[in-house]
DNA sequence: CCGAATAATTTGATCGATCAAAATGGATCG
DNA sequence: CGATCCATTTTGATCGATCAAATTATTCGG
């Protein structure tokens, strides 16, 4: 490859100083418009870029964002990090930020990669996923001042607390707003498939169906089915709901795993139009046609850069606690309507 | 945060020069145990960590793979890649290589991306996933030398020019197998719902389920459903074979998007024993208990960081083109067994 | 015990950019 | 017309590491 000019190349062949390359580059407005675009056009010609590492050597700014992948997991939920990967590769992008990945087995392992990765000066801001009770990686980035952003709240310690910044999607409503619209339409025993309760989404999710299900106490024990994630235990749940005295006429799932299997079940009971909502929206409810409660990821990677970058597309640096700008935002998920219930496949039109 | 300590901080505390604090960590084979052992302690004690832009200011090197993300897909299959992209990670780590990623939405874009992260030395080699006919990017690539691996053989050009370095999977002898496999246990006529012909995967594919299906030339029409990747499609092309005057007694899927759909049509025409197989083992395959044709991702990504950077873990510069190396590798799928077909779930244990 | 060969360590220069401060060039004004 | 101020551009120093070459320490054969 040929050797890459840099700005002393293109400040002699615009006839100007290094500096005022820079200049051009960096902050164009405090450069006379004649000389800009001289510069420019050097700049242009020669193919110049500037050394990344150079430039971060000098101002001590990587303009890099850290972000472990978890575990991989069987289910099928783990699709929405992947989205979130996605989204945020492409919004870091639009402005000027790299995303470097790493993977960890544990917090602490995560812990060291961070303290790696930001001690080389590799990366000046982390986002941390999946958040849990007593989360130490909190804890630890507030000590170190590292800055970060969290997508899922703290869990167990306070909301406001300034230093930490996060992003949530608020599933108490909408797994209410979900119910709500069931029971619009006409279902009156809406039941609820959730996990086992020291679960920090779970229990909210949980709580979204019980503000809106207008189900007296009893009838909340009933319909409600407690069970770890996975398609099997959502069909299994899903028979116990559907072989009550009373059965329920829909079911709501805390992820789009139970529901699947809700689904199926129900379709094997003869009941291939009860209605069944999932969470998450994942490929496979797109692709199975089941109703799903969707994580808005845009606006909640949009919001994320916001907290840790400021508005402005540029690279500008975080500020750990300030005391006027909002440190958190919490969004509103939306259901994506499809069949509303597993259609028999049987009975479809096809090639 | 309070300062970092550099190279100079740690030779003072060890009472010995800037270079032999280096040469510690670099090449500590030339430093006498002694004066070693010192200055680790000193670098401990310091908790120095040298830093990364100015090692590859002065190297140029930045050790950093470069990985673009598909656009998302709709589909069940976008999850081989999340795979990849996980296994990269951690692969790399442990050989001390970052990964950075970044989205484009098309080849050209991508070039675009990998020239400007080439040329600011963000990224010194490149990671190509899902190659096609006719890719513009190997020629780009190739003819501007920049090192690259593709996940995905060249197709339509010579698969052994040393320039590209690629690693694939052999699809065609995975469902070569799998089909062998099916009519070893009994099955006679074992169809396949594959996607249109001018695909490089799906032709591959194809032609392995031809190679051992032991049917005769009308049969291999007959037996055969093209049509475009999805669940509905899928289902559709399963009802077709199912209805043949002597229906299929097996099928066989280029995709789990397609093997889902076939399942759970033949399930709801009764036949829910149908053996049916799928390819990529997707969360979803192991989800729904769906036999399935597993990539060995693990292989792939050593593999490919192999033909990267060599066997060493060592930070090793590629190699555009060597004449004594392999420049390829082809690996072997393996099919995972499940219940080899969709249990109903309406006849199965729980809660 | 000396000088050559080798091992171990140190010094000076450099990678490519930006920062801080100094220098230049006009325009303004008493 | 000369002093002052602002806009623009240039110069010198620096970020933190490694390379290349020079220097010092050690080993060893004769």
């Amino acid at each position: 490859m040929a050797k890459m000019p840099t700005v002393d190349d293109v400040a002699e062949a615009a006839q100007v100083s290094r500096q005022t390359v820079s200049n051009v580059i960096n902050s164009p407005s405090i450069v006379r418009e004649q000389t800009r675009a001289r510069v420019q056009e050097a700049i242009d010609r020669l193919g110049y870029r500037p050394h990344a590492s150079a430039r971060r050597l000098r101002t001590r700014q990587s303009s890099t964002i850290g972000l472990r992948l978890d575990p991989l997991r069987d289910g099928i939920s783990g699709a929405v990090l992947d989205r979130f990967v996605h989204k945020l590769a492409e919004q870091a992008d639009e402005r000027d930020l790299r995303v470097m990945i790493f993977t960890a087995n544990d917090a602490d392992d995560e812990l060291a990669h961070i303290r790696r990765l930001r001690d080389g000066s590799d990366i000046d801001a982390f986002i941390l996923i999946a958040t849990f009770h007593g989360d130490p990686r909190i804890a630890w980035l507030i000590e170190h001042d590292v800055p970060f952003v969290s997508f899922g709240r703290p869990w167990g310690s306070s909301l406001e607390d300034p230093r930490h910044r996060w992003v949530d999607v608020d599933g108490r409503a909408g797994v209410r707003d979900a119910t709500a619209q069931l029971r619009a339409s006409g279902c009156s025993r809406v039941g609820y498939i959730g996990w086992p309760s020291p679960s920090g989404t779970g229990d909210e999710r949980r709580a979204g169906w019980v503000e809106a299900s207008g189900l007296d106490t009893d009838d909340l024990v009933t319909y409600q089915v407690v069970t770890e994630d996975g398609v099997d235990q959502g069909a299994a749940s899903a028979r116990h709901l559907l072989s009550l005295r009373e059965p329920c006429d829909a079911i709501v799932c805390a992820s789009d795993s139970l529901a699947l299997g809700a689904s199926m079940a129900a379709t094997a009971l003869g009941q291939p139009d009860l209605p069944v909502v999932g969470f998450d929206n994942t490929p496979v409810a797109s692709a199975i046609g089941l109703s799903s409660i969707d994580q808005p990821l845009d606006e909640v990677v949009a919001a994320t850069l916001t907290l840790l970058f400021g508005d402005t597309g540029d690279t500008v640096r975080p500020n750990p606690d300030s005391n006027e700008q909002p440190t958190n935002r919490l969004l509103v998920p939306r259901l994506v309507e499809r069949r509303s219930t597993h259609r028999a496949f049987g009975e479809t039109t096809g090639a």
